[in-house]
DNA sequence: CTCGTTCTCTACCATTCGGTAAGGGCGTCG
DNA sequence: CGACGCCCTTACCGAATGGTAGAGAACGAG
C-alpha cells in the first residue's frame, strides 16, 4: 500500500524539524530547506501540499516521537520517584540526541491554534497521567504536598529551557555536551527530589 | 542635544520588543510593525537605519532594562537565601509585567553572534556575580554543595520557560495570570530552597 | 518672512516568498 | 511495446519583503 519507494519525504520531515526548531518556522523558507536537501522547492511542495501542510506533518511527527519516548520510559519504570527519574532521564536523552524535538515545542506558541491544538491533544493524556500520578503520590505521602500541575510545568520548563537556550548557556560559560548534560540532569533531578521527596535521601 | 521632540522612536522600540518576543524577529515584518503603530514602514526606517539596526537597539534596550531590574533587586537584599528569593521575585514580577523582556532572550539563539554577543556581554557581570555568590554560600555552608553554574541555568530555564511557553502551560490546564504566577513563583522558590538550603525550614 | 532641521509621507525598486502549471525520466504492469 | 503512475524538474506568477529617493508638513531660530 504505502510503499515508500523513496525516502525523500522522510528526509524533508527530518530536515524541516531541525530547521523549524533552530531558526523558527517563519525563519525557514522552502527554498532554504530544499537547498539543504539537494532538491528543489517544488519537490518539497510535491510531497506536502503547502508549507502549512509541511508544518502540520512535522509537528504531529515530532509529537508522536516525543510521546513514544516518554511513554516507553514511563512503562519501563515503577510508579513513584523511580518513574520520575526514568522519565527525566529519557527527556535528557532526547535533549542530547534529538534536541529539535524539544525545540519544536517552543515554536508552538508562535503557530496558531490550528497547529498547536493537535499536538497538545496528542500530549494531553501524558500530561494527565503525570498529574494523576503526582497527585496519587502526594495523597499517600510518598511525595510532598504541592500543586502537581505547577510542579510539572516547572520541571518541563527547566528541562526544555536548558536544552533550547543554547546562547544563554554560553553566557554562563557552559556548552551543552554529553558530560554537561549528565551533570545538568543530576542538578534537575536533585531539584526535583529535594522538592518532592519528604526525607530526600541521597541514592 | 538629543531632543526627543517625538516619542515615536520609543514607541517603535516598545512595540518591536513585544512583536519580536511574540512572533519572532523573522516573523515580524516592518510593515506589520508600522501598521500596529499607525505609521508607515518608512517612518520606522527613518529612526533605525535598517531592520537589523532596529533589532540591535531592541535587544540592547531590553537587556538594559532586564539588568536594571535584577540589579536593583539584588541591591535591595542581603546576601544568602534572602537575595535569591528577592531576585526570583523580581524575575517573576517581570514575567507578569513585561513578559516580552524574557521572551526576547529566547530569540537570541536565532540571531547571529553579532546580535547575541552584545546582550550577553551586558548580562555577563550579573551572571558572574550570581555564580560567585552561590559559590561563596556553598563554601561557608549556607548552601548545599553543587555546581553553581548549573543551578543558575536550571533556575533561569525554569523561570523563563514558565513565562514564555504559553501554549504548553495551556496544555496542562493552566493560564498565566497573577494568581497562577504567584503560585508558580512559590513552586520554583520551593524547588530552589529545597535544593540549596541544607535544613530547608519553611519561612 | 525665511531658512534649516526634524519628522513623516508617497512612490518606487530589487529580491524573495509561497504556490501553480506543465513536462520529462523511469520503473511497472497490461 | 505502450500506457500509466510516481517523482522530480524547469519555468513562471502575484504578493510581500527590506530598502531607497525625494517631497512636504511642522516648527523654532535668525
Amino acid at each position: 500500500m504505502t510503499g515508500p519507494t523513496t525516502d525523500t519525504r522522510a528526509r524533508v520531515i527530518a530536515a524541516a524539524t531541525v530547521a523549524f526548531a533552530d531558526r523558527g518556522v517563519a525563519g525557514t523558507s522552502l527554498d532554504d530547506l530544499a537547498r539543504t536537501l539537494g532538491v528543489t522547492k517544488q519537490t518539497v511542495l510535491y510531497h506536502f501540499r503547502s508549507k502549512d501542510g509541511l508544518v502540520a506533518e512535522v509537528l504531529t511527527s515530532g509529537a508522536q516521537e516525543l510521546e513514544a519516548v516518554l511513554l516507553s520510559a514511563s512503562a519501563q519504570s515503577e510508579p513513584g520517584w523511580d518513574r520520575i527519574e526514568t522519565v527525566v532521564r529519557a527527556a535528557f536523552g532526547l535533549a542530547v540526541a534529538r534536541p529539535e524535538l524539544l525545540g519544536l515545542l517552543r515554536e508552538l506558541s508562535r503557530l496558531g491554534p490550528d497547529h498547536s491544538q493537535p499536538v497538545l491533544a496528542l500530549l494531553q493524556p501524558l500530561v494527565d497521567a503525570a498529574v494523576a500520578e503526582l497527585e496519587a503520590g502526594m495523597v499517600d505521602g510518598r511525595f510532598r504536598r504541592s500543586d502537581p500541575r505547577l510542579v510539572l510545568v516547572s520541571a518541563y520548563a527547566a528541562v526544555t529551557g536548558v536544552v533550547t537556550d543554547g546562547e544563554v548557556l554560553r553566557a554562563v560559560g557552559v556548552t551543552l555536551d554529553l558530560r554537561v548534560a549528565a551533570r545538568l540532569r543530576r542538578t534537575v533531578l536533585d531539584f526535583l527530589r529535594a522538592a518532592l521527596v519528604p526525607s530526600a535521601p541521597a541514592p
